[in-house]
DNA sequence: CGGCTGTGATTGAATGACCAATCAATGTTG
DNA sequence: CAACATTGATTGGTCATTCAATCACAGCCG
């Protein structure tokens, strides 16, 4: 029952987590949550900073961008409205975890790498655009960046300002992005 | 020497806070760096949140745009360009606070304001570009909110990757928002 | 002038609570 | 009977906050 119980509490620490926040959950917190006793936890994590990092590899594989990506940039923009609806308590924990990152150095590699790994999925969408146009491709890392960018800041708007209209931020970002790669077309 | 001795306090647990991260700031870490007894914050203060709240605005006042607004757009985005290599301390603290304002309403409350004046700023400029083109002002909220959201997230991305182009990320936003608003233009 | 007193500023020790991590003991199971 | 799983009490530490005690200095009175 190994896997079972470690799995359990992984899910009692990502639901503590992103509901009580990073600062006011304690090991006694999580194990009660998981109904277990309290050195169960340290048990199977050797700290409290590696439990944290493996609930956030788990928050990651939600938080995945589907891999759809023949299906292009407008479908993505899609999918991230939805995920900014569904995930909230996900894309919490994320934001929290992104201002520990700053002073830890071990829950700073785990952001570094999600950062890198999720901005990575937007060069990719916008490379194969700019094949598609025969644009230069030397663009799309910058634009990637502040695609990717803005697609955390309006998360992180949505979150904090429960009536900021987030839909209408990612239709506005697929606008301003695509127009940039189709001056021509002026469709909408 | 009353103001002079909270102003103190003030400056030390900005430069505590960013220097150490929230979580790894104590009272008695504020003190030692102001130079005076614990007792003494709490005289100022009435408690670490209050303290925390104003030191936010502290930070805010650095972080907040240049009043050039007639400048335009361009120089809005050179502006951030500069906050970002600049102010990093002040960033590093706000990325922080926002991950911990998710769960404290004091906090929260005080975030809230700041993104919400901000993205206003944001706003403010684009209806003008808007008003100048003689283009539809409704749209000006949604890119307020993605434009801003971009800023944010790049900011993010540059604390936490150090060798994150920042400058690169904010010249493609730069692009993209204005091919959307001036369709004709490819000059660049 | 010189002592007196009251008020705000400042100190640092004490309080009470909480926490992560450890560990010896117990349970379970193959 | 071993090896793993689980318990919960213990340890050593830290923290925000409180508080009684001093200090500095103002004005006031004799």
């Amino acid at each position: 029952m190994s896997t079972d119980t470690r799995e359990k509490i992984l899910q009692a620490a990502f639901d503590v987590l992103s509901r009580e926040g990073y600062e006011n959950t304690s090991i006694k917190q999580i194990a009660e949550e998981a109904g277990v006793a309290q050195g169960l936890v340290h048990y199977y994590f050797k700290s409290k900073q590696r439990l944290v990092m493996e609930v956030l590899q788990f928050v990651c594989q939600k938080i995945e961008l589907g891999d759809q990506g023949e299906a292009g940039a407008l479908a993505a923009f899609e999918d991230t409205k939805q995920k900014i609806r569904e995930d909230r308590g996900s894309n919490a924990l994320l934001v929290q975890l992104i201002g520990i990152s700053l002073h830890d150095p071990e829950i700073g590699a785990g952001i570094r790498d999600f950062v890198r790994g999720q901005r990575g999925r937007v060069e990719d969408i916008a490379r194969q655009v700019f094949a598609e146009r025969e644009l230069d491709p030397t663009a799309a890392r910058g634009i990637a960046g502040a695609v990717w960018g803005a697609v955390l800041g309006i998360i992180i708007q949505s979150l904090v300002e429960p009536e900021f209209n987030a839909d209408e931020a990612i239709d506005a970002l697929a606008a301003m992005s695509l127009s940039a790669v189709y001056p021509a077309d002026q469709s909408a």
